[in-house]
RNA sequence: CGGAGUGUAGCGCAGUCUGGUAGCGCAUCUGCUUUGGGAGCAGAGGGUCGCGGGUUCAAAUCCUGCCACUCCGACCA
């Protein structure tokens, strides 16, 4: 992308109302804009983070075993009065009307919906175990929203739903997720702890937060420092193996691990004090085994090895992608800007052309540009005519986790620099060299 | 929903107390000079001062009603 083309409207001033790190930053990036309390456009920048954000989820979720489809934003009210949630929900929906006076909402979640989808089409339990997700916009009235995209009202989120014949098939859909979860956000670059938690208005009786450690992360939490050393299952990893899939599990649920909510003082008390973790994190994921509490009421059922129609057993798993974007720039940042773990920079490399209008800097950065797109990489070519400066500045504000440099001085003797955008380390090599550095 | 604030140019702010025809920095546009870590000079454009009502010869400023947004608290992916 020549940034010339693009629409990357950066501030050098931050926005009043923005008071946390993640939120000034994605606002001063030209990520997000606020259109109304809890409530943002994604700017393409921004909007190319999500996508990278979704893709990983997405392949993580596949590989698991989970099948994507999509669900609408709007839902009738008659389908949530099956679960007797209309009512239960409570303000946090946000009810709408539509021209024949039908009464609907914006789903904040979608368990009714999956199970009335379900129960249409799946009548045996040979057609089971089945994990259904989406990545769709969610809309929770908040009473009040805040920190940018981290508590918005409306959010993307990618919500799964498991079906299981009984409990012991519900039992390795939730580790199943469970597992594929650590794969996720290890692979976003996020360094993250399943945690006990509480159930909630989703109900249920097994629940996991999946919470990432940042100074300014909204909960307190308490955990055992090993954990933070703990290898995440790789590619490899069987997830029709049943015990190797618990075991797994069990390892990363052996040692303590909790919100503030659901802190034991006396058990964490018991870890030796040096190995005691007590920090801030925020929640990037949450799984639930909730049984039949939507399934028996919505009459979700099949027919059994026995024939008789048996009630399937539940669960529901999300993540929020808008808030993991977040999330990663609470956790990687400095003065200057943000600093994206690799998988979801919005580029992979900024291309600076530190002396725009000089025909020798001008055609190599045009061969740069051109090999490196025809490889695949997403590379941002800085070609305004502004000083370097500037260029730099933007680089490292929007966090591209490279910078290839193409100067006079460089050029004289055949080469350009590469730097981290972190590190400071800076390499000079020649152009051919810089371009094999970089694979899509 | 309780408490506290803020609304003036795209962004950050001054002006409001003490009423007199709207200003600064950045950004934008034009020209020239610059160019290895947010350039300099000269010029230009851009505002129903959140919205309505009132007081006054005159309102960004005083009074009043409303709206929006932010922060603290209770609540949550």
């Amino acid at each position: 992308m020549r940034l010339t083309r693009y629409f990357l409207p950066v501030l050098r001033d931050t926005p009043k109302e923005a008071e946390i790190v993640s939120h000034r930053l994605m606002l001063r990036a030209g990520m997000i804009r606020q259109e109304s309390a809890g409530i943002y456009a994604w700017l393409p920048l921004g909007l190319r983070v999500l996508n990278k954000v979704n893709a990983i989820v997405r392949e993580e979720q596949n590989r698991s075993g989970a099948i994507e489809l999509l669900m609408p934003t709007i839902q009738s009210a008659d389908l949530w009065r099956e679960s007797g949630r209309y009512d239960a929900y409570g303000k946090e929906m946000l009810r709408i009307k539509d021209r024949h006076e039908r009464e609907m909402l914006f789903g904040p979640t979608n368990e009714e919906m999956i199970t009335e989808i379900f129960r249409a089409y799946v009548k045996s339990y040979k057609d089971l175990p089945l994990n259904l997700y989406h990545i769709q916009w969610k809309f929770r009235d908040e009473v009040r929203p805040r920190f940018g995209v981290m508590r918005s009202r409306e959010f993307l989120m990618k919500d799964a739903y498991s079906f299981d014949l009984d409990q012991a098939g519900a039992r390795h859909a939730y580790n199943k997720m469970f597992v594929a979860y650590l794969r996720t956000f290890d692979r976003l670059g996020l360094k993250s702890i399943p945690m006990r938690a509480d159930t909630g208005p989703i109900g249920g009786n097994l629940s996991h937060e999946f919470i990432v450690l940042a100074s300014t992360g909204e909960s307190e939490v308490f955990c055992h420092k090993d954990y933070l050393d703990f290898a995440v299952p790789g590619v490899d990893t069987d997830f029709d193996n049943i015990a190797g899939i618990q075991g797994i599990v069990d390892k990363w649920t052996s040692l303590y691990a909790a919100t503030s909510e659901m802190h034991d003082v006396a058990a964490y008390e018991a870890i030796p004090a040096a190995s005691r973790v007590s920090a801030r994190g925020i929640e990037v994921g949450h799984i639930f085994y909730f049984g039949t509490k939507y399934s028996d009421p919505m009459m979700a059922v099949v027919n059994g090895p026995d024939g008789k129609e048996t009630t399937v057993h539940m669960g529901s798993y999300g993540i929020g992608p808008s808030r993991v974007a977040a999330a990663a720039i609470e956790a990687s940042h400095d003065d200057a800007g943000i600093i994206w773990p690799e998988a979801i920079a919005p580029f992979k490399v900024a291309l600076l052309n530190l002396r725009q209008g000089d025909s020798s800097c001008d055609a190599a950065c045009e061969t740069l540009y051109r090999q490196l797109t025809a490889k695949g990489v997403d590379v941002l070519y800085d070609d305004r005519e502004d000083r370097p400066g500037a260029k730099f500045a933007t680089a490292d504000l929007i966090g591209v986790p490279w910078q290839l440099m193409v100067g006079p001085k460089g050029l004289a003797e055949g080469k350009v620099e590469l730097k981290r955008r972190v590190g400071g380390d800076r390499e000079l090599l020649s152009p051919g060299d810089a371009v094999a550095r970089f694979t899509a």
